[in-house]
DNA sequence: TCTGGGGTCCTAGGACCC
DNA sequence: TCTGGGGTCCTAGGACCC
């Protein structure tokens, strides 16, 4: 196996944000500062969980996730603020061009994550010297703060910077990995959940050692070739590049909601998936997709959750078609029983640069019932595919009728 | 008196074609 | 008259992450 050491290999950091949100809303009104503070949904519309917490109110044992109700018992005094997205984004659009101006290898990962390799920044200084200054830079430019883990690799990097938080500089080598990352239990790997780690529990892997010794053939019959990957990654293996690209193009776009109450009445129902459609649908053009594929979601008052989709044949960019397809799934599919939360998602995206060509073909279909070079385009198309009228037809290709298969 | 909303990736089974 | 196998597409569900 090849061992590469930085001077020879790669230096990724792992920039993460503390607490973002709650950073954003101190950093937004000072006053909150020091202070407990969580954001939170409404619990009137049954929203009330926690969605981050500062740090003080984590010292109380407030955990994302928990109900709100549970946080308050926790913490009587616990300052609560609803979640304001715009200002996440804007706060997030800035931390990224913070990080630009180091290199443009930067990779977003999430609102608050993001990868920078900067194995060519030498002249920047050391990586904890170029880590040291991001850190201030965030800090002093934007009022937040942040956590920053130093390696070889993306998994190694993002290890680290979890390993010191909040305002952490972790530097994780290869040579640490025995001392530092074995002796970790495995849910607190990147890429366990807690499905898997009881799974591997079950098994008598217990810690991430454990998951880097056991047998090539234990882990591919618990895990498939999912605990191949994981195997690799426990021992500090992971060749994945920094891609700036890798974040642009979106495989979905879509709205869910809980509903206020479970529901049951069709024409409500129906109300709130229109809703639903529409935001889904401002959402694509905002982004410049259209979509070919409108799945739906209905969870139950029980939360076992459906999802119906359904591959249309022409992608489509109306809030209409988009409710009509999210519709009939819906009409076709719910039981009957009360729900609790409906959504509405588009996939198999196309961008609308794309998908303005495609329809321009299409709309041969139209022509050629009235032009003859049409008909002749058509039946190209007929017989070869779109690809071919984009390639060209070549003299290799033919009809699949006369292709000699058997 | 519980458990949000935004995503990605992988798997598995069935239909269908050659 | 019996018996395939490989490949692709579509759909549904599940695990995971922030």
């Amino acid at each position: 196996m090849k061992e590469y050491y930085p001077k020879n290999g790669r230096v990724i950091l792992h920039v993460d944000m503390n607490s973002f949100f709650a950073s954003v809303e101190m950093a937004y009104d000072p006053s909150l500062k020091g202070k407990p503070l969580a954001i939170a949904g409404n619990p009137e519309e049954r929203k009330g969980i926690i969605v981050t917490c500062s740090y003080e109110a984590r010292k109380f044992g407030i955990k994302t996730t928990m109900p709100l109700w549970e946080a308050k018992k926790l913490c009587p005094q616990l300052i609560i603020r609803t979640p304001t997205f715009e200002r996440y984004r804007n706060a997030s659009h800035a931390l990224f061009e913070v990080l630009r101006e180091f290199t443009t290898l930067v990779e977003p990962v999430s609102i608050d994550e993001g990868y920078v390799d900067i194995t060519d920044c030498f002249e920047l200084g050391t990586p904890i010297e170029i880590a040291k200054t991001i850190q201030e830079q965030l800090l002093s430019e934007l009022d937040l703060p942040s956590s920053i883990g130093i390696a070889p690799n993306k998994f190694l990097a993002k290890m680290a910077s979890d390993m010191k938080k909040p305002m952490g500089i972790t530097i994780l080598r290869k040579r640490d990995i025995q001392e530092v990352l074995w002796p970790l239990p495995l849910i607190e790997m990147h890429g366990v959940g807690k499905k898997t780690a009881e799974k591997l529990e079950l098994a008598g892997i217990k810690t991430i050692r454990d998951l880097a010794e056991v047998h090539d053939i234990q882990i591919r019959k618990l895990l498939g070739i999912r605990g191949a990957f994981l195997k690799e990654r426990a021992r500090g293996i992971d060749n994945r590049h920094v891609d700036p690209d890798s974040a642009s193009e979106f495989k979905s776009v879509g709205s869910s909601r809980t509903l206020p109450r479970d529901m049951t009445n069709q024409a409500e129902l129906l109300q709130q998936l229109e809703k639903l459609s529409e935001e889904t649908f401002q959402r694509l053009k905002r982004k410049g997709y259209l979509t070919a594929n409108v799945s739906v979601a209905i969870r139950y008052k029980d939360r076992k959750t459906i999802t119906r989709s359904r591959k249309l044949e022409n992608p489509i960019q109306s809030k209409e078609a988009i409710f009509q397809s999210a519709r009939a799934l819906f009409l076709k599919h719910w039981n009957g029983n009360p729900v609790r939360l409906l959504g509405v998602t588009g996939q198999d995206l196309v961008e609308k640069q794309d998908a303005v060509e495609q329809l321009d073909l299409f709309s041969y279909e139209e022509a050629a019932k009235k032009e003859p070079l049409y008909r002749a385009i058509d039946d190209i198309r007929q017989r070869f595919g779109v690809k071919a009228l984009q390639n060209g037809v070549t003299e290799r290709q033919k009809p699949s009728s006369e292709k000699p298969f058997k």
